[in-house]
DNA sequence: GTCTATATTATGATAGAC
DNA sequence: GTCTATCATAATATAGAC
């Protein structure tokens, strides 16, 4: 049993060190982070890291593999869900629960963005490692609703998986820049629940009762 | 006349570095960008950066500048179009301009993205400068859209906004990984009018002979 | 395991010749 | 307007004491 927790050896320090760097490299991409910084954060000294991590780069895949860690504990627990025919029901929960994982982890889809558009080795490592594996969970779910007719066949589930992202992701990925452009702030339990259902809403089409209440 | 177009003051050079600055910033963010390399991919030397636009900031300001210039060009035409009485068509034509755009210039979803996420002065000066404005224009579109029917009154034109910015642009912004993740270019041509059918399809519903053909 | 001090590099800014 | 050479700084990496 301890031998498999990887990412815990090393005890409280390791976890400050990689609490401060998740939110050091989401907030200003690799090169924007500081490790200076993420010592301070993490209220230890500079030399720790190296300790524990070697190099920044190393310390970069370490968080972000926290970051993936945190995501699929909510979302493989709805995908290994029976939920025997209704595929779209499954769907939807999984589309309510990214959206608000999103909505408390900002950092992840920080994380993604600021690498998702390099072509770097980051990149490869990350989709090899993360996004691959989740890309074909995925997959299938989507496949399934469009065979019940719920979503067009004519949509690769591609640029349907890529737009739910989006639209799930991006409000709090901007969430500074919407407070100051909307005046709202999407970080509010209020309005992550009105973006899920507005996201909800726009993938899956109206749901039981909802229209005009 | 010649007073008016300030951001093309200076000539060919200045051009060629805005260029370069646009497409380093974006690749890179603020921090990760190098005026080095600004210069370099300009082929003028250093110097020359300091003498058009004094600093980096300045440099990043204008390179802004620009980007808006070009979404605008596009966007403006269209709204202002009057398309009597059909406001859900108007909205269909900007969200396929915009997916179209956003292929083309996925450095504007960029800059955006990489400032947007942070509460500073730069992502201040843009929001005041350019995204006010154009979420202004946006919002009675999308409002006259629900007001006839087609799109739920219960959505937040706010949410909808995000949603459809996000669902339209993250999978030009992470084109690399998309490309490593499923193997699809979506940039192609072929794929970008698929996305752009895709975006249309989930945030306005089918269209005219468009199921199932 | 923890912390301090230093080496090396490369970056933004700049001075000044042409 | 263009280009070269250099400064001052701040960053990562590292050596090594405790």
């Amino acid at each position: 049993m301890a031998a498999a927790a990887e990412l815990e050896a090393g005890g409280e320090t390791r976890e400050r060190i990689l609490r401060a760097a998740l939110g050091d490299f989401s907030a200003n991409g690799f090169d924007g982070a500081r490790t200076r910084e993420i010592a301070a954060r993490a209220g230890v000294p500079l030399g720790l890291l190296r300790y524990h991590f070697g190099d920044k780069a190393r310390l970069w895949r370490a968080a972000v593999d926290r970051a993936f860690l945190d995501l699929r504990g909510g979302l493989e627990a709805i995908l290994a869900d029976p939920l025997p025919a209704d595929s779209r029901e499954r769907l939807r929960r999984l589309i309510r629960a990214h959206v608000r994982f999103v909505a408390d982890n900002p950092e992840f889809v920080r994380l993604m963005h600021d690498e998702g558009k390099r072509g770097g080795q980051r990149m490869r490592w990350m989709v090899d490692r993360h996004v691959k594996p989740l890309f074909s969970a995925l997959t299938p779910v989507v496949e399934s609703v469009q065979a019940s007719g719920v979503l067009p066949s004519r949509i690769d589930p591609v640029h349907f998986i890529y737009a739910l992202a989006g639209a799930a992701g991006v409000i709090f990925h901007q969430a500074e820049e919407c407070k100051r452009v909307a005046g709202i702030d999407p970080t509010d339990p209020a309005a992550v629940e009105a973006h899920a259902s507005a996201v909800e809403h726009l993938f899956l089409g109206p749901t039981h009762q909802e229209n005009r209440r």
